[in-house]
DNA sequence: CTTGATGTAACCATTTTGGTTACATCGATG
DNA sequence: CATCGATGTAACCAAAATGGTTACATCAAG
């Protein structure tokens, strides 16, 4: 009945790899392999790699092949913003309009999108907002702290 | 690959019902069938009737059985704001921690999740910040704005 | 040319959402 | 008091999103 468990991982799990790749680098590590951080968040390898070929394609992470291969920050902790990556994985928005256009010749049915949108779009606005306020470094703090 | 077109439509169709309800009232009808409703938002009756009870348990909405029955508005559309809608239907978080604990023996996993917490309530609390700003009386004359 | 890791396709399991059918129940009204 | 139109709900089903898994081609340093 309740128990709702759903929503998206997908950010907790990109900014776990992020800043777990930071921290090793930090303890004077080259790179990172996806093998190494899927054991920290507790995954699958490949999970990880397709999450950091998008936050790769975003200027967030690079990688290097061949033998010592792994991944590596493409900027530092401190210049990574949760936003960053909220846009590097998440191109969807967190409220859709109806799934099936609504009866265009009623009144609410025909108004109803473009007044939703207009709330939608600024509720995204303040979620953005927030998000950018908390960079990977001030993530990294607050999980020092805790240990 | 691309194409992202998930996210929840629940609050749109929730919002739509009540801002129908709510004019029809206003045009002089007692109660508002889950049929009517479902026309206009162009699906099921029963996707209204069970989206209409949960407002009715958070206060919202009413209904009437027998003959003559139907749904009316428990409130005014101008003592309803989206938070109230959104708070009646959507008991889940927007993200959400890891699916699996992570390894609790490396730092990064053992710390992530409180840290990650943190924000999102911050996050969360500016949505509703956001969606408390709107009310279904506001969205009703948009809507009559864009006839 | 061996080796260890990336890059990616393919497939599957699970969960969520919404649509649909079916039917019991209610209650005003004739 | 029987009728009738609508609620209230259970039970399924379909589609989509998310993650997990296997498999394997590719790369580049040694």
């Amino acid at each position: 009945m309740e128990s709702d468990v759903s929503a998206n991982s997908r950010l907790t799990i990109a900014a776990h790899t992020l800043t777990w790749i930071g921290l090793y680098q930090r303890r004077g590590h080259e790179v990172a392999t996806s093998e190494q951080i899927a054991t920290s968040v507790n995954t699958n390898p490949v999970v990880i790699r397709r999450l950091l070929g998008e936050l790769r394609k975003a200027g967030l992470a690079d990688s290097r092949r061949g033998a010592g291969a792994g991944w590596m920050l493409a900027r530092d902790l401190a210049a990574i913003t949760l936003l960053d990556v909220y846009q590097a994985i998440e191109p969807g928005p967190v409220f859709a309009l109806h799934r099936a256009t609504p009866d265009p010749e009623c009144v609410v049915g025909h108004g109803i999108g473009p007044a939703m949108t207009a709330v939608y779009d600024d509720v995204e606005a303040a979620l953005r907002r927030e998000l950018a306020k908390t960079t990977l470094e001030d993530v990294l703090r607050d999980v020092l702290k805790a240990a």
